[in-house]
DNA sequence: GATTTTTATAGGCTTTGTCCTATACTTGTC
DNA sequence: GACAAGTATAGGACAAAGCCTATAAAAATC
């Protein structure tokens, strides 16, 4: 499961609290290729520390909650180090946006034409977002390269999405097949 | 939820079995981009019976199990064309493997590079079969014009991950920063 | 001849993930 | 001064999906 390892990975950087990990790590650092729930981070941070692979201790606040601050143990970090040095397994394409255009042959092709140019400039919007991340990083250790490297892989998925959309649309220009009669 | 105007659309071609959906539709026509359990197709068509929009009848068989043929319902028919003619609300990236890489620091660059490459043969394998099948669709049709679309879809991001893993490689062999010293 | 695969449906269990709510005090904004 | 946003944790409910099992007979393979 990738949520317990992605924590075992922030931890391994510094003890740290479920709000930080939300927010600092899930919401900043991966944003780009990893979206965590706040429920599902506590909930997984629970089941690490039963498992013995990150301990917590609470630490009392004036003003603001207590706050319970997670650390890696040494069974965390080896369980870690284990599971990065795995092959990688690129998931099957998942994309239910495609059953949309794949049953989409009673729409015209202005209506094909619209629904790909939307698509087009939200992707564009975040391309521009992830490439502006990139190219602000500077890579001074092998973290922030491997960093940079993730940046690049979701800036390579959505160029790639937007050439393939600039080409159907170009299809769509040239002409597809009619709808077929239907009584 | 995609699988419930999958099923419609698919069912939308002609009536059909559970078995049929799982075997000809999923596993082969939309596999490029879709897969599906064979338990969660029945539990969906159950769902989509439910709320009428589609109707089963049972055709019996000898020596074979019976077959439970389902059809869509005008009702199932209409809430299929609202859904195609929403927007494409493209999916943000997701992939749990990236974590293994930005976690990787701990990695020698001789065991980065043959993650990578190793990830590389796999996915050039399926881009081989997504091309095939692309090249190899006669386009007759308007249905057939878009089905090549998804392919090319699948092969665009397939390609745009193997270059991302070429390039990857090349900056390992031009030298990343080394690992910190960890006392 | 024995085993595996194909055809066909369906229930159970579990994991993963999403959304909503509650609590409570501080800080910042209009 | 009121109201929203930030800090911080956590429970409940539920949807989506995956894996395993059962049934049963024919057909195909070893």
């Amino acid at each position: 499961m990738s949520l317990e390892h992605a924590i075992l990975g922030f931890l391994d950087r510094g003890p740290m609290t479920g709000y930080d990990l939300k927010t600092r790590c899930f919401d900043r650092d991966a944003s780009h290729f990893w979206t965590a729930d706040q429920a599902q981070v506590y909930r997984t941070l629970d089941r690490l520390v039963t498992r013995r692979l990150v301990t917590s201790r609470l630490v009392p606040q004036r003003g603001k909650p207590d706050r319970r601050v997670y650390s890696v143990t040494d069974n965390g970090r080896s369980e870690l180090r284990a599971w990065v040095a795995q092959p990688l397994q690129p998931a099957p394409l998942r994309d239910g946006d495609l059953f949309r255009l794949y049953f989409g042959a009673t729409l015209d092709d202005a209506a094909l034409e619209t629904r790909l140019s939307e698509a087009r400039r939200g992707l564009q919007e975040r391309l521009d977002g992830v490439r502006a991340r990139s190219s602000a990083l500077r890579i001074t250790t092998r973290e922030k390269a491997l960093a940079r490297m993730t940046l690049d892989a979701a800036a390579a998925s959505l160029r790639a999405e937007i050439d393939w959309i600039d080409d159907c649309i170009e299809r769509v220009r040239e002409g597809l097949p009619a709808p077929e009669e239907v009584s």
